[in-house]
DNA sequence: TTGCGAATTGACTTTTACGTAAATGCCGTG
DNA sequence: CACGGCATTTACGTAAAAGTCAATTCGCAA
């Protein structure tokens, strides 16, 4: 595992700009350290970046992504704030088997339409 | 099957605005008929609504959103234009599959996360 | 030490997806 | 027919998420 990447290693294995990752660390999303001016990614940059892109792609917004990477890290030390953070991470469960059913469903209409259209092509005598 | 739905009618089934709506007939997502000025919105046009509302969930931009709907439509008569649609459809099923790939891991990230919490809330002599 | 490319900062701009406000239209009811 | 209540149109506003540009500044190779 390498120790460090630099920023523009991550904007080539991420597909992202400069200016999106310095705009996450604006954000708080991210926290990469400094030699001097210069930021230093290290792996767990590198993964939180990966879980961004993730929350990117189901469409979450970043303060969604926030709440989303809140989540992942360490467990809170007291009952109350512990058994808060279970109900939250329950109701985003419910909101991404929500987005599963959605994706389930347009799937299934894109499995149509491409029917759909297989067969029209067959009507028209194409040997595909 | 109602044959009229009115504006406000849908704003409380989808939990939308009129605006909203109004913004997706501007931008040609659908197109409710007219009595008078006001609009008549059929069980099509609330079908394609709900479409909307899906993609939206899935993160999907309007223009996406307008690409997707294309692709429910009738398959086009011409042999070229079918064979680029089921090139378009395939794509876009390929983009739905990385978002069912984003949303497994997530969702297996969220059940670790619980799982740590109600570890720690054992520790701490929390009977659940 | 100088030069050069890569990195940084800050300011301004853009796009998307609506929100909001003002002025006005339509229509059923008392 | 006046009124209340929903609808419409037009126009301007805005928040999020970057893009773009200009002005440095760093680090290191020659």
């Amino acid at each position: 595992m390498r120790e460090y990447y630099t920023i523009t290693e991550l904007t080539r294995e991420f597909d992202v700009s400069t200016r999106t990752l310095r705009f996450y660390e604006d954000e708080g999303l991210i926290a990469p350290v400094r030699r001097g001016r210069t930021r230093l990614f290290r792996p767990s940059d590198r993964h939180l970046i990966k879980q961004i892109m993730r929350g990117k792609r189901l469409g979450f917004s970043i303060n969604e992504i926030r709440e989303i990477i809140q989540m992942y890290r360490e467990p809170p030390g007291e009952v109350g704030q512990l058994k808060l953070m279970i109900k939250r991470i329950e109701e985003k469960r419910e909101e991404l088997r929500q987005k599963r059913r959605d994706l389930e469903e347009t799937l299934a209409e894109l499995d149509n339409a491409e029917e759909a259209c297989v067969e029209r092509l067959v009507e028209l005598g194409v040997t595909t």
